[in-house]
DNA sequence: TCTTGTGAAGTACTTCACAGCC
DNA sequence: GGCTGTGAAGTACTTCACAAGA
């Protein structure tokens, strides 16, 4: 990707406006601010320094003061950032506002444990649908949500629902995106530990549970010197 | 971190051997290729290409070249790795030999989804103890594990046990950690939302999900120009 | 004096391109 | 002819350092 617009540079300096890309490590941790900043404003603050909400999300203050350089001028040099209004702006940019509808696939264990998960809450996230293939839980109810079929995936069109959790066993896993994207889906967060492939337009993280496990070993274990190599 | 050893070189070189620090990029990759190597040797093949191996894993034929080089030479030109002997050295880079023994803390919805969890299997991970703070859970029997007692948790020094996965609510995942660490556990999979803080010696891997699910609107909801600025 | 905002410098990782081996 | 291994080039992100605002 491109900065672009190395020549068109001097136009956009004198009517003071510039374009940014905002990096994807960015993007990632924005969520991470808007949080902290969700449960620090019930505490009577009316501001926080790059510094104090850094220690709290465990980064460096530059950092933060980098990240939010991207968008416009949040700051007030010498007080900080009111609260209020950077947690305003952090959730437009993020579109976290309103209540973003979510649906989920797959309600084995861990998609059961993402049904009652507390934490999308405090983003607006809400599920209002689950999908599942088997028939002993097809109907039933949980977390106040009826599990339907996945052949019902596509009554998800026109409903305006433009999240989805995958949470299959892999093999399944390519076909319920497939349905997804074909019923209007176009962020897919995934669970299960396979290459999904989506169409450019739809966006796709994977969280991939005993992967991220796997790496440990190599960190913790004595004896891992720098790699000798012949 | 400095590549170093920059006026060594000659010396290095004369001697064929030279000293990498492995990037932290390719330790997250390298589990991956991990577990497609081991679905993949069960179907006769004896050698993949970089190209094969990349497809099915979803990133560029060099970019696996590139980690590789960074261990020692695996391939043969012309051909390809051979798929018995790459499984090898990158579980024995990883540390991925034998049992890994590894704890839980907080058996809720999540916790108890990860016991049951049959991904960890593959890379030789077994929950061998989960423990909670809830007295109607403590004494029960879930996946073969008996939970129990957070407070037990300094029983597990000198059982040589050095992996745990933290699932419990934040208020708790400091204290929790902290538990861990001073019964020697050296690297923590942390599901709870908050910065939990350890000595350098210890690793931590953060898994936030709700965090995840936050980026996507930003990606999926039309109308992200590129920001305006002024 | 304290804290922001940001060019510039520094670092880490990715991608290229091709020599060398099978 | 095909595929690996790797310096070199390119890109993306982080950190610094400091001018300017409150």
């Amino acid at each position: 990707m491109n900065s672009g617009f190395s020549n068109c540079d001097y136009e956009y300096k004198k009517i003071k406006m510039r374009y940014h890309k905002i990096p994807d490590e960015t993007v990632r941790r924005l969520p991470v601010y808007f949080r902290a900043l969700r449960l620090s404003s019930g505490q009577g603050w009316e501001s926080i320094s790059s510094k104090a909400l850094a220690d709290f999300v465990g980064v460096h203050p530059w950092q933060i003061r980098k990240d939010f350089s991207y968008f416009g001028d949040f700051g007030i040099p010498g007080v900080g950032y009111n609260i209020a209004k950077l947690k305003k702006q952090i959730g437009g940019i993020l579109k976290l506002t309103g209540e973003n509808k979510v649906v989920l696939v797959g309600v084995g264990n861990l998609g059961s444990a993402l049904l009652a998960y507390p934490g999308f809450g405090l983003y607006g996230f809400k599920i209002v649908e689950a999908f599942d293939n088997d028939r002993e839980k097809i109907g039933r109810k949980l977390n106040d949500i009826v599990i339907k079929d996945v052949c019902e995936i596509a009554t998800l069109r026109n409903r305006g629902i433009q999240l989805a959790i995958i949470a299959v066993p892999l093999e399944a896993a390519q076909s319920v995106a497939e349905a997804l994207v074909a019923a209007g889906v176009k962020g897919i967060l995934n669970f299960s530990p396979y290459n999904i492939v989506v169409p450019n337009k739809v966006k796709l993280i994977n969280i991939d549970i005993a992967t991220e496990l796997a790496q440990l070993p190599y960190y913790t274990q004595s004896g891992r010197v720098e790699t000798q190599k012949q």
